[in-house]
DNA sequence: GTCTATACACCGATAGAC
DNA sequence: GTCTATCGGTGTATAGAC
């Protein structure tokens, strides 16, 4: 593994190390269980067991954990949508990810870090193009062939979709159900016409 | 106006007061434009002109100050939302407001405060509630006598529109525009069809 | 690689004068 | 009503020993 940026004149743990990968899970989970506030360096040390300094060997600034965390996150996220997408029902199958994504509260988390820290708005910009990229590919590779043209373009069901899974985890998170299995049941209906059971079979 | 809680023992100034509301524009602000973190009562204090010790004198302590600035602007959005569903094009009134709200990065930084202050996440509860029951029973109002059931439930649609609407913001204010037109259409079309032209109209 | 120790800024909240 | 002054706590980040 290769030595960190060396921006600053600082000396600098390497990428990838296991503490390195140790105070990102720490931050994690400190801003899915106690969001942002408590997102310090002396408590990502705290919850690894080691001492606040360790951390600024790691990485350069908070801001930089930060953003890293996100990265590492987004990185494993779009892989499970990429193998989605190849599976034998990807409409299905990418739908179940937008449900069943890292919690809202760590996503909510995160945007609202993207207001502030720059370097993490580019991250989650990117993220959010590249997963609309890989849905919208894979629900025209699934139309393909299929009768009527729906009248609703695929980058407009990707985006429907999308937005409504985040809101239902959202205001799940926050206690709120009325109202969702109507909209679960018309997803699902819509999206389960679209790949009528399984690609091969009868 | 009558005076403030006083649950502690402190010395409290009125509520509804002019420096009470300056205060709750000055967090908004501060919310706004430079995130939660910059949102501290020496900065409300210093951009609206007066010593740290007032924020103090008006707010028992800065989550009440939080709170309190949320529920001023939910009390004047659920107004929004019940002229709207009074007018003479409920639906599409409903629909514009929806995409018209308060800035999604506002939203953004109060669903993030709520994840960790008790009575924020009480009001925000209230406020998505009460507001989903203006829309459904505006929806409901809009569909009588309509000839088909459209197999879509009000509540559904409603969940649909508002989760669409703060994707279709966030993403904006984010600097992603793709796909966003094509929603925008969908969108329009379906309500449009639901509430064809004016009420009383040809 | 990991630590102790520390500089310095800022925060929430209060005491009490005017 | 609004202020000065202040306490105790916590944050980021660094210097430099081991």
């Amino acid at each position: 593994m290769g030595k960190a940026q060396e921006n600053s004149s600082r000396r600098m743990g390497p990428v990838g190390a296991d503490n390195w990968h140790a105070m990102l899970d720490g931050a994690e989970n400190i801003l899915r269980e106690e969001g942002y506030a408590a997102l310090t360096s002396r408590r990502v040390a705290e919850r690894i067991g080691v001492k606040q300094r360790l951390v600024y060997y790691y990485f350069q600034t908070m801001d930089d954990l930060i953003v890293e965390t996100f990265r590492r996150l987004s990185v494993r996220e779009l892989e499970r949508l990429r193998n989605a997408a190849t599976s034998e029902r990807p409409v299905q199958e990418l739908w179940d990810i937008c449900i069943d994504t890292a919690d809202a509260r760590l996503v909510t988390e995160f945007m609202a870090l993207a207001n502030r820290i720059e370097a993490l708005r580019s991250e989650v910009i990117a993220f959010i193009e590249e997963s609309r990229r890989i849905q919208v590919t894979a629900l025209s590779a699934a139309i393909q062939g299929q009768e009527t043209e729906r009248s609703l373009p695929c980058v407009a069901l990707a985006i429907i979709a999308t937005s409504v899974a985040l809101s239902l985890n959202r205001e799940a998170a926050l206690g709120i159900t009325s109202g969702h299995s109507a909209v679960m049941n018309v997803m699902k209906r819509y999206l389960g016409d679209l790949e009528p059971d399984s690609r091969r079979g009868r």
